[in-house]
DNA sequence: GCAGGGTGCTTGACATGCCAAGCAAAAGAT
DNA sequence: ATCTTTTGCTTGGCATGTCAAGCACCCTGC
């Protein structure tokens, strides 16, 4: 069971170094010093500056609150960090993201929308 | 300052179980093994079966391959890890906005699943 | 000059993610 | 019945995320 070498390193490399990168430069348009952040994400300021030079893949929970702190949607800081890999389909699903993510609807609500949401598609396929 | 004693070691172990049983659920849906989920993601299954029982945090790298390979959006895995903090910004209107936007359906069935997700929500609205 | 408070960074040490090896039980197959 | 395969899981250990303490530097005021 050859173990597939690993075309990941470099490139996650990069992907730290640029999230790192962009972190860095959103922290310091909103003017705050590493300790500023550091206090407002309860996280230590040297990691910060390990995560922001590259040296650190943060955890979920940790990018988490830098997005919070900083203002920025996490989803555009987890497209820096290579997760959101296109926002290709995202366009296509993002009604069915949306209904899935609905608070207000219980969970036989979502099932249902869901389901006649796609019989419409399935049948707006059809006749094209 | 004192700091918070820590309310988010029971919120986050909530969430841990929350992600995985979600996964889980989505693997057992697409009739995969650990061991085949396990091929597909690089991840061990040992690994695999303790994020799903919520005994893990697992990383951002971790959670991308799964979704992938899961065919599940990321963004959706993300917001059952509780990273996307609600869609509460975008919030109550995110679904109406999708459907509205949606090039997929037609005016009318626009219409349709507007009234249907409407009558949901007064529906809950009442009953709370 | 030199206090003091600001900046970013280095360095050990501990906590946690993650994996290889191996195990018990269930489902077939012979 | 037993052999095999496949399932999920436990465990010990290496790798990595994370932090507290402390260092070097740049300011601004005394």
């Amino acid at each position: 069971m050859q173990y597939t070498e690993e075309p990941t390193n470099a490139v996650e490399d990069d992907r730290r170094q640029m999230l790192g990168g962009f972190i860095r430069a959103q922290r310091q348009i909103a003017n705050l010093s590493l300790r500023q952040l550091s206090a407002m994400t309860e996280i230590s300021n040297p990691y910060l500056s390990q995560v922001e030079r590259g040296l650190h893949e943060p955890s979920i929970r940790v990018l988490k609150s830098i997005a919070d702190a900083l203002n920025v949607s996490a989803e555009i800081l987890f497209e820096q960090a290579g997760l959101i890999s296109g926002t290709e389909k995202l366009g296509d699903e993002a009604t069915e993201s949306a209904v899935r993510a609905d608070q207000r609807l219980t969970e036989a609500q979502r099932h249902a929308l869901l389901a006649v949401y796609r019989s419409y598609i399935e049948t707006n396929r059809k006749e094209s």
